[in-house]
DNA sequence: TGCAGTATGTGCGTATATGCACAGCAAATT
DNA sequence: AATTTGCTGTGCATATACGCACATACTGCA
């Protein structure tokens, strides 16, 4: 191991690049002693002299002279870095990794889009998939939660919005099956629903409450598939009202209801949180999302 | 001032690049809660997350991964600046700056010449000057000096060899004023010797104890200037044996004596001394000096 | 020649940073 | 489900590095 220590070498590039100790010592803000002590074990550990002492100063050696030009460069990078660390949570530029779950893009893509247009600098990565990304582990900035409120420490939690779901069929289960007029009418109807049980969808299980297991005739684990069911005619289902509402396809069989409304939550981890950039993401999806109508 | 401490960074740089503290703190050989206060310490001094901490470890934000292409690079380059440095003492290379009495070029230079056929990677420069290099402040890495020992502190000094000096005069000089046999025979001679009263060569002095103020016709501080002196004729003066053996244009009136021997010294700041650079100058030297016949 | 100014260098007391031990927690393993 | 392992995080005692004061040496100046 060799040049454990580079505070040393920050000390003995100070005094290479002014020539004094006591100079050093100023502009570093310690004790002149201290800078000697560093360029003492700096020497050591090299086994070289870097400077030769006299009463006027310290004069670089060749081999300090070196360590200067290299220190040097060194100096400049850690600045820059520092300048663009500090000035990157200031301004909004970079990478923004964003994450929800499967479904939403249809609503989520436009806001990502004038998102782009307003912060041209962001590099804008969208994640969706199976499993839940997990934002402690840095796999994204900003997440997009469903159902109940997440409860994971060190994770800041926004209520963004409410989704609308409604109850739909195709026109072709219409023709075949007709059009139950209230929940009293669902005798001899088909259903289309989640296959996990203890699904914590609150429309899934009002459904549960209210028709018999063997009128559920499609099961799915996968929410895409249940919708899929739903507009080939399979049965009756529940579907997002943004996304039902512009398919000339479907049937609305009971509109929207308050009890069937599942929050959405905007997750950040807290260390991103503050940042500027993840700032302005948040504040642009809740202006986005206030003009939804879901 | 921003990032006022190099070694902090370089904590957060193994950090990033081994994503635990654990890790890092072993790497480091210091203990995890160090490595942890170094990294906290960093964090708010810029202001910024560079890390998003987890049971599994630390994961770099953009930030810390900006720190650690920096930080990479760096520990390349001072790796590198330290087998350079490291190496440099080992190897002959590099400069080698040498500094003698003028009038000693002569001598020198063929010594010179071959030390650089030795070691063609040495960058060889020869000062040669009225006023005495100073070795401790770096202006010089070897001296030759002549007279009495030097007594510097930080200079090691070692003797190199005598000069032998002799009384010469030009043969215009004889022709006027002829030959003295002995030293009984001096008088209505005309002499060169230093203007420098209190002069510390041996000769001036022994010559000073045996002729009359007013034979000596002709002073000067320079040491050249007298030698040029006795060429034209202008008085009988001390030459060096071997500058004189080779001028057909001078006589010898009085053979070098032991007491008018000055001896040379090879001079080498204390720092620079240990190095083989230097070490290979002065055996060099040292060897060419044995085979000198002055 | 004396004096002021500025530099390096060193012993000593103290503040700072480090190491240690333990707690807590999450994930992998059985 | 229980256990083990590996990681982070924190209070506390200690060792390390620091600042202070003083000594010393060289330069420039009057």
């Amino acid at each position: 191991m060799s040049l454990a220590n580079w505070d040393e070498i920050r000390t003995a590039f100070q005094v290479a690049r002014l020539g004094t100790v006591s100079g050093a010592a100023e502009v570093l803000g310690v004790h002149h002693a201290t800078v000697i002590r560093h360029i003492d074990a700096l020497e050591k550990s090299l086994g070289t002299k870097l400077f030769q002492r006299h009463a006027r100063g310290y004069t670089p050696t060749e081999s300090g002279r070196d360590l200067l030009l290299v220190a040097q460069t060194t100096e400049e990078q850690f600045a820059q870095l520092a300048s663009r660390i500090k000035g990157q949570g200031e301004t909004v530029s970079g990478e923004l990794v964003f994450t929800s779950i499967t479904g939403l893009s249809g609503l989520l893509t436009p806001v990502l889009g004038s998102f782009q247009r307003t912060y041209p600098q962001i590099l804008l990565r969208f994640l969706t998939d199976m499993r839940v990304f997990r934002l402690d582990y840095g796999e994204a900035h900003v997440a997009l939660r469903a159902g109940a409120a997440p409860e994971e420490p060190d994770n800041v939690v926004q209520a963004l919005t409410r989704i609308q779901t409604g109850l739909y069929a195709a026109r072709s289960y219409v023709e075949t099956y007709g059009l139950p007029e209230s929940e009293a009418d669902f005798d001899g109807h088909r259903f289309i629903a989640s296959d996990n049980i203890q699904t914590r969808a609150p429309f899934f299980r009002w459904l549960g409450a209210r028709v018999a297991p063997e009128q559920i005739t499609f099961r799915s684990s996968e929410l895409a598939t249940l919708e899929e069911g739903v507009r080939h005619g399979m049965g009756i289902g529940f579907i997002s009202a943004f996304r039902a509402k512009n398919d000339p396809d479907l049937v609305e069989v009971m509109a929207p209801r308050p009890e069937w409304e599942a929050p959405l939550w905007l997750v950040t981890h807290v260390d991103l949180h503050r940042t500027r950039k993840v700032q302005a993401f948040l504040s642009h999806i809740k202006e986005a999302a206030a003009g939804w109508d879901v």
